[in-house]
DNA sequence: GTCTATAGCAGGATAGAC
DNA sequence: GTCTATCCTGCTATAGAC
């Protein structure tokens, strides 16, 4: 996707096409924004956006794939736990991964993210990827780290399944609650303390 | 909303809208679906629609209101908590309470909130009907569930915050997930189970 | 690759007979 | 309250000139 402009900024027709699609889509959704609304937007004619995507399911599908190649695939790598586990602490640690997924979601992935979001009971593969890669492949992850932190001794409570779980199911509402609050025009400088405190509090027992 | 027939057994052609409406919108979202798909699915021309409402929008809002009459109103009462933690212990109480929220969820309502979610970023009644009673009413209701016990020395944690931020905020996503695998045509039998999981291990500490 | 022009259909909504 | 008929706008997509 995108071989020379992974940001998007702004140089190809096709490209500001993506940008505008994005931006729409996040705000309407897929079904309330037409191609007309696309291509007016970026400042060309409907039949434009033709040569450059079969059709409009083909600009989701694009944008689908942006979002999977930039997050969906190497956020929540299994092997990287052992190590990170050697060189900090578990709060060091699951701080260190929040921080990471932070600088991935940028406003555009944001975006495709709210995209993605509404399009979960229409589209099969914004089903597919929330439950494969927003639900499953966290879960495996946070309860692979709290398993290997027990290992380690790092943890007292002997339950790292669940709190693996707790940890991921709580996380990913604070950050469903920050989208919906960012579009409702409320402040979000606190949910990183948000992360941060759950995470102390998981990490004391 | 729908003073005679609240369960919506398609006596008369206002309610067969509603549920015709109610079955396509949360398959295709509001947008995806258009007057022709439902009146087509109840049976009767689009101009019979307007003989009940003002037009598509009012179909969304009658929806919603309804959602909000059964649901939003007074599942998440504060006035209730005292009396309940002295008949029943902690798990107790929060089972009793989860099994009743069951019971409110039936198919129908299920759909309704399906609708919610899809048109979360799109529908501002939608956003704050998430940020009010789904998000914050609960958040507060379990916070107060867990100070209470805390104060009659029910649970030995001293931050029943924490806990009750956690209860309700797993809670959603364990909903949200069997939303998801529900949709996606998988078995939804361990749901339940997973929620009583989740408050023993929270009612142990 | 972009444009003009247009096909062909689907969208929300209304008027007026019964 | 339901119907037929119709309005007019908006929709996706294509053909073909430049």
């Amino acid at each position: 996707m995108l071989e020379h402009n992974p940001s998007l900024t702004k140089k190809n027709t096709k490209d500001r096409i993506l940008e505008a699609a994005i931006e729409l889509f996040a705000q309407r959704g897929y079904t309330g924004v037409s191609v007309r609304d696309i291509t007016k937007e970026v400042g060309v004619k409907e039949s434009s956006l033709y040569n450059h995507f079969k059709n409009k399911e083909d600009v989701l599908n694009t944008i689908l794939e942006l979002f999977y190649d930039e997050i969906g695939k190497t956020s929540f790598s299994l092997e990287t736990i052992e190590e990170g586990l050697n060189h900090m602490d578990l709060s060091g640690f699951l701080q260190h991964h929040a921080f990471m997924l932070r600088q991935k979601n940028t406003p555009l992935m944001i975006k495709i993210r709210k995209i993605i979001y509404m399009e979960q009971f229409r589209d099969e593969r914004a089903l597919n990827f929330i439950l494969k890669g927003i639900i499953e492949a966290p879960s495996e992850f946070y309860k692979r780290v709290f398993q290997i932190a027990h290992e380690k001794g790092m943890i007292k409570n002997n339950n790292p399944e669940m709190l693996g779980m707790i940890y991921q199911y709580t996380a990913l509402t604070i950050f469903w609650e920050l989208m919906l609050r960012e579009a409702n025009g409320e402040d979000i400088a606190q949910y990183t303390k948000k992360i941060f405190n759950l995470i102390e509090f998981l990490c004391e027992r």
